[in-house]
DNA sequence: AACTTCATGTAACGAGTTACATGATTAT
DNA sequence: ATAATCATGTAACTCGTTACATGAAGTT
């Protein structure tokens, strides 16, 4: 999904400035899936108001620089809904975890335990922010809520998957060889 | 993960060519989480070679160009090895459908409903797709297994999610509108 | 006859990131 | 003092894709 949909697209929920949409990318329920920067966010919005898909505002703040307040025009609107209507490109989960969890027996010891572990952290904090992102700034529209189920399954069925695997890396390696430190912390 | 250090990876498993690197890419184990074209990983082993990482025999066929045979060398190995222990980038699930489906309440009637069937059908693909590359192609080591493992998991808790959200829908259009065609085959 | 598979490679292009430039305010 | 937050923007760059060029064998 190109960064001129992704605007055109958070401008359908709400009334954006181009920081709060690169906002949204870092925090929001889409935090998990999406993924822009400012470069590229500033300039799409340039286009777009050029070629008349957004409408912009400037709203002159006390002791701030002005803000540029976008707002997605009927054009807009009927561009982006011809756009979530073409065929979609193939998902792909690009995740350097996994890539490096292939060649794990390359891996140093108790490196691999130490990525699961971390991985299990983030993949927390993402399922936590995901409900958050729902719960105050996005709509609760029926996508919204859908995709963040969807986000809530996966996530779920992933740290079993890895938890699963950590405690069997932990009996391992008790098992062959007791001479490394005793694993037995609990933080 | 860059093209390079995909390559590298690759040919730590066996000595390759950039034709069966792209293959691999596409139909093996590793196809639900990497991309890479023919435009990237030839110059990408050409400079892998130039640099002393991988090493190449030229093996000529009988009715076909010849073939460029890589292999990694003991420098290569050592480079991955740093690679792989370097800090992650950070996991994204890029999916176009979960875009889509955020705004599930702008599609035309039915349209959801259509996307999620193809999405399972497609995920069904994938998991297929896995387990036969894990059998056949790839090393079966601790890595590939955990992988596969992972794939697996996410896969099956994706697709019970999906189907799920599928019959809440078909529920949902017979209840409110008994207008359109009863949804009855079993494709 | 046309298409797919095998096999390599390059040049043009594109989309996006990184880093920089600017600058006030507030929190540590 | 130093850093972070708010707020916008541009230029350089990087990585990778797409499309092209080549060419024979086998398949439909």
């Amino acid at each position: 999904m190109d960064i001129r949909t992704l605007c055109l697209g958070v401008l359908t929920l709400k009334d954006s400035t181009g920081y709060e949409i690169k906002k949204m990318c870092e925090e929001g329920a889409l935090c998990h899936f999406l993924d822009a920067s400012f470069g590229s966010i500033y300039p799409a919005l340039s286009r777009l108001t050029e070629e008349g898909l957004v409408s912009c505002r400037e709203e002159s703040q006390p002791k701030r620089p002005d803000k540029k307040i976008y707002s997605i025009t009927d054009k807009g609107r009927r561009e982006f809904r011809q756009s979530l209507t073409r065929p979609l490109l193939e998902d792909k989960y690009r995740s350097d975890f996994l890539f490096v969890s292939l060649f794990a027996d390359l891996l140093p010891p108790g490196h691999m335990h130490e990525l699961i572990d971390n991985q299990i952290v983030w993949l927390k904090q993402q399922a936590e922010h995901m409900s958050e992102g729902i719960r105050d700034c996005d709509s609760s529209s029926a996508g919204a809520q859908f995709v963040s189920g969807f986000g809530q399954a996966s996530t779920k069925a992933i740290i079993e998957y890895l938890e699963k695997h950590r405690r069997s890396l932990e009996t391992a390696a008790t098992q062959t060889e007791n001479v490394k430190t005793p694993v037995k912390e609990d933080a």
